[in-house]
DNA sequence: TTCGACACATACGT
DNA sequence: GACGTATGTGTCGA
């Protein structure tokens, strides 16, 4: 069984052309870490310590190869949902607090400022693991190469339960408007219609929700039709792949003293080092059966 | 070798 | 089941 796996996954990875649409390009990717966490975060009601825990998931775009690494392609799109949750905090404890941290000063000052946190947010960023150094993402719509390329969107988020595997594999390409609409109660909260129903409105609220800069907030923050830039450089030397890794960050949305918005990282999870394929045809049409890997003059 | 552009093919959603 | 879409990947030429 462990071997007919190995031998799937082998085909799978070195000689079957996939077709476009199947769904098995729908999988499971490699584990993100525990929650990292950079700056605390306080209840201001209280100024206990709150605790984050982010969750993420890649659906699409990474699969494991033959050596346990797990590999993506620089032409192929990948799909990753992303959630939080406070500890201790359910959804409706979360709508009536209002939240601070402490900003760090510049280095020469000493201590760090508190500040309240008007919004959370989830951003998605890539890094070359050797060096830290961020590597730009892109994001496509539907009509790809005919439609504009964006960095993927920063969600103001609140908190909110990572869907399954396959909810996220059926929200993909929907157009008609019962199941779009079923897939936004998943994935965002309605705070007009939140507001109605408790019989508030942006006035009366006077909790971190009214800050949100929209009525549709994320719950899940989906980031679908990411590629890696497609100038990226693959390779650290002739011979060896660069590893990169993708991180999902939790932001503290603050004010300044000129009300300019301004996001703090508040805590972080990252996946594994991955290998991102590039365009050579080497990637590609492979068919040996062992774990060699070709590099020499082909054919 | 690598990249943008265009092309072809094929499973999915309606 | 037909039709329009979305998307992996083949290819050309700078």
């Amino acid at each position: 069984m462990l071997a007919q796996a190995n031998e799937a996954d082998l085909l799978e990875a070195t000689s079957r052309k996939v077709a476009p649409r199947s769904s098995d390009l729908f999988k499971v990717g490699p584990q993100f870490s525990e929650t990292r966490h950079h700056q605390d975060i306080y209840c201001k009601s209280n100024d206990m310590d709150v605790n984050p825990i982010l969750g993420a998931r890649i659906d699409r775009g990474f699969e494991m190869g033959e050596t346990g690494t797990w590999i993506g392609y620089k032409r192929n799109y990948f799909t990753l949902v992303s959630s939080f949750t406070f500890e201790n905090f359910d959804f409706e404890r979360f709508l009536h607090n209002k939240f601070y941290t402490y900003e760090k000063l510049s280095r020469s000052s000493v201590g760090e400022n508190k500040v309240e946190i008007s919004y959370f947010a989830i951003r998605l960023v890539a890094k070359c693991s050797d060096d830290d150094v961020s590597i730009s993402l892109i994001q496509h719509t539907p009509k790809r190469d005919k439609g504009p390329q964006f960095p993927p969107p920063i969600y103001p988020a609140v908190p909110g339960n990572l869907p399954d595997h396959s909810t996220v594999r059926a929200s993909c390409n929907k157009r008609n408007n019962g199941k779009i609409e079923n897939m936004n109660k998943i994935f965002y909260f309605d705070r007009a219609e939140y507001y109605h129903n408790a019989n508030l409105n942006a006035l009366k609220d006077n909790s971190v929700l009214k800050n949100y800069p929209s009525d549709s907030i994320a719950r899940v923050a989906r980031f679908e039709r990411i590629q890696f830039s497609s100038s990226i450089r693959i390779k650290s030397t002739s011979v060896n792949s660069r590893y990169f890794t993708l991180h999902v960050e939790l932001l503290g949305i603050i004010e300044d003293e000129d009300s300019q918005i301004q996001p703090i990282l508040l805590s972080s999870i990252e996946t594994p080092p991955l290998i991102v394929r590039g365009r050579s045809p080497s990637n590609y049409h492979k068919d040996r059966t062992s774990g060699y890997r070709p590099h020499g003059p082909g054919h």
